[in-house]
DNA sequence: CGGATTTGACCCGCGC
DNA sequence: GCGCGGGTCAAATCCG
């Protein structure tokens, strides 16, 4: 029951718009890495991984200072923070991670947020379009960087990352602003290409969710309710996991692709069990 | 056919 | 200066 709560406090469109929005409701913001999480990585940690306890140390070390913020702050209720937005600015932090490197790029302010697989491709209004992948050094996992297409000339950068201590974990870094106002459900799905409405892209933000549990209106408020009751009916790492995740250890690893397949493949047999609409996501454990 | 994705090439900053 | 790595570009390809 305890997991229950903790899946139903998450907030999906305040991680992908880039807003910690129910902070104020939720302790526990789902893109910030629980005790418990913190204790099952390293209970169940790859030893292949020498890195693996640096690595998470540095984690807490960056968003650590930034719990007390998530905490206290109230800023539900806005979708499109602005620039001065105090708590905004206390969540940028240089890109690299585990590598605190200095460098020109890293100079310039960037909102790093972890969030669940499942949280990429829920709900996020704003229209991207990959431009590119690269694969990153030190991961197994490619990076994808994505554009703003929900207005043209929009410089809001994404970069979705696999989080390749825990693959149900990803790294979504937000940069630069958005120079338009929140779209409307609407237009944000207008933006969507085909293929992603379809395929339900793991790696881009085109939710395939219903009215009822994401509407991507700037007025949140409503949709709070809402998200509370939005559930999978499986747990989400059992959701996304491939197959081959099991053998994780063994470097299985899977691609984006193959897990977008996946999550289709899921999805689908979910939408085909019970008919889709609302029931698809809203579900018991 | 229009729009999105893929992917190799290119550019740029940084460290040595 | 050179090599490396990250970020972006743009042509090719894909898709409905």
């Amino acid at each position: 029951m305890d997991e229950l709560a903790y899946f139903m406090d998450w907030d999906l469109e305040s991680i992908l718009r880039g807003c910690p929005s129910s902070t104020a409701t939720d302790p526990n913001p789902s893109f910030l890495l629980h005790q418990e999480d913190y204790d099952l990585l390293f209970s169940t940690s790859f030893p292949e991984f020498s890195e693996t306890t640096r690595v998470l140390d540095e984690l807490d070390h960056l968003y650590k200072p930034f719990y007390p913020v998530f905490h206290t702050n109230n800023i539900q209720n806005n979708p499109l923070p602005l620039p001065e937005d105090p708590v905004k600015q206390d969540l940028q932090v240089p890109t690299s991670v585990s590598k605190p490197k200095k460098s020109k790029k890293n100079t310039k302010k960037r909102e790093v947020k972890e969030v669940m697989a499942a949280e990429i491709s829920v709900c996020d209004a704003w229209a991207w379009r990959k431009y590119g992948q690269k694969p990153i050094k030190g991961s197994p996992y490619p990076r994808s960087y994505y554009r703003c297409s929900s207005s043209k000339g929009c410089l809001a950068r994404k970069q979705v990352e696999r989080n390749h201590l825990d693959p149900t974990l990803f790294l979504v870094t937000y940069s630069a602003e958005h120079n338009h106002p929140y779209p409307t459900r609407r237009n944000s799905l207008a933006g969507i290409s085909r293929k992603n409405n379809n395929h339900n892209s793991l790696t881009t933000a085109a939710p395939i969710v219903t009215d009822a549990t994401c509407s991507s209106s700037s007025n949140s408020s409503s949709m709070e309710e809402e998200d509370k009751g939005l559930l999978f009916k499986k747990e989400p790492d059992e959701l996304l996991l491939h197959p081959q995740a099991a053998e994780f250890g063994d470097v299985n690893w899977f691609t984006d692709t193959d897990m977008d397949h996946e999550f289709m493949r899921l999805n689908e047999q979910e939408l085909a069990l019970h008919g889709g609409g609302s029931d698809f996501v809203v579900g018991n454990y």
